[in-house]
DNA sequence: ATAATTTATACAAAAATTAGACAAACACAG
DNA sequence: CTGTGTTTGTCTAATTTTTGTATAAATTAT
């Protein structure tokens, strides 16, 4: 564990703070005391770095320095939990990353006791410490096939499946308002076409197109072509989003995206991604839609989309 | 436990009074009496803050704060319990009056024209300026019940509805978890049961019975009866709520209720209410469900069945 | 030598404390 | 309805504490 090698300038570059600050707050509150070199340099552990970042976090809450200087680590990732109920803003942690599996585990156990908050509790540090992205990459997005897998074998009850959505809805819901209505921002409408019935990857997309700067109008599931057109037109979407995860042998369902499709204004885009998605590829390549594979495909094709637009109107 | 670190300031905030009131509020009424530092600075913990949010929202109603500003937190919840009752009656303290019907306008308005940030920013404005309980019983209610009539007589279609849904879903979520878990709270089941797919009612009893004190495991909708049993027998509920809206004559759904009443513990209460419970009341007599009529009702009920176990607690 | 760190000290802005004053709203007796 | 005293939220002012930033001299790294 001899793993000390940050000097102050780095950390004060890594953790926002000035290096004054840094010094100050351990001779006043020996809030951290990294080891030192035989000539009483400073080193920092990735450790040391990691409780500044989070006393950083909780005094920008508003807590006072002086009064949580001491705390244990354990408990302010706790104040920062909890002081992520008002605002939901993501951090980029430094090169830490503790085991992001652990998260995982976390939430399943949660799922299967229905306890919801331990669930939001364990949502809540995962987003501190992976960010709203890597939160969304590689604890929700892996969670929602776990989920799939252990209900299909049946560990889990559909109660269990109704219990998470409804949790993390509201969790998701709160990542995809990071940003003050930006006006110029273009508009993204997220959901699943009629029989569709699975949430939380329409969800996903709806908290990453947001934090990629897109502006939602997120409907749910189960909707008619002819609605999500209209609410595509009247909100004049850029684009429009469908996730299709669990029927997969729908028949209808081709008849609905090419009814979506053809109302649609032409310079709509339809973007489809989900699990079910392989099933329907030769009538949605068809119809032209983009077909998203993975969330880093449905962030570089966010990103082109942005684009076109954006420059003309400026 | 020496969980006191809150400093004035941020309390403000966390609560919406201002820093002057927390403080006149203590001098006067010793209404909260924090810890103080070696240099008396008052500390706040977080019972201090749910017991001022208490205060807040009873105080709000209209009972003068010299009253109620040493009762125990019981019998403030009880109050805001009450105050569900007054809901007739439209001014009380300080010269607010703030219009209530404006931010239901408002809300209709920004649900029109899918602007999910107005929404969200209206909803918001309105919790600050009534209260949680006040938002609940004086915009939510009255907004879904608009919403019904609008989307009945062809104004809104279901995409505004599920719009509406999601948005208000998480603003809910959020206005449901006010505070750390309290572990003796009592455990409230709410979903809605298979065939019933109208989810604002339940989650206005979720969130409504979150701020009276009880740990909320909401289940969402259309949910089969042996589900939600194995729910509550899981998570020990002491009573399942169930919201009842739009098929109003589902036949299947007598003997959902009837296999739920017989999956469910002795002891466990079988709350109902909602726009379509009429058409079902012989049904719900013969299982000896409890009906719930309006919110006043609900507050009520759920104080009767939070007193068994739990008694005082400061 | 130049740049970075360390320690100690100083300083100023922000935040919190107490005490007191004041006006609007309210309750109630006449 | 009016007048009176009480309640309640807001405000000011003076003081103390907290906290971020700056300065200076000595030491160390490159």
């Amino acid at each position: 564990m001899n793993e000390a090698q940050y000097p102050i300038q780095l950390v004060a570059r890594l953790t926002g703070l000035s290096a004054h600050v840094i010094r100050i707050w351990e001779q006043r509150y020996r809030a951290v005391e990294p080891q030192r070199t035989a000539t009483r340099r400073r080193l920092y552990s990735q450790r040391d770095i990691e409780r500044l970042n989070l006393l950083r976090e909780v005094t920008h809450a508003g807590h006072s320095i002086g009064q949580v200087a001491q705390l244990p680590m354990a408990q302010l990732q706790k104040l920062v939990a909890a002081s992520l109920n008002l605002q939901g803003r993501a951090t980029h942690a430094v090169g830490e990353t503790p085991a992001p599996s652990s998260f995982l585990d976390e939430c399943v156990a949660a799922i299967k006791s229905l306890d919801g908050h331990a669930l939001d509790d364990a949502l809540k540090r995962a987003a501190t410490a992976l960010g709203a992205l890597g939160l969304l990459q590689r604890v929700v997005a892996p969670l929602t096939q776990t989920l799939g897998e252990l209900w299909r074998e049946g560990t889990l009850t559909s109660a269990h499946e109704h219990f998470a959505t409804a949790t993390i809805r509201v969790f998701l819901g709160n990542l995809a308002k990071p940003f003050g209505a930006v006006d110029d921002a273009p508009v993204l409408i997220v959901a699943t076409p009629a029989g569709q019935v699975h949430e939380l990857g329409a969800l996903l997309v709806g908290a990453i197109a947001a934090n990629l700067g897109w502006q939602v109008t997120y409907l749910g599931t189960s909707l008619p072509a002819a609605e999500i057109a209209g609410a595509a037109r009247q909100t004049r979407a850029r684009a429009v989003a469908l996730s299709l995860v669990y029927p997969e042998d729908d028949p209808r369902l081709e008849g609905e995206l090419t009814l979506l499709r053809a109302s649609l204004p032409g310079e709509v885009k339809l973007l489809v991604g989900g699990r079910a998605m392989a099933a329907y590829r030769e009538a949605l390549e068809k119809l032209g839609a983009l077909p998203i594979g993975n969330l880093a495909q449905l962030g570089s094709t966010l990103d082109l989309l942005r684009k076109p637009k954006s420059k003309a109107r400026q």
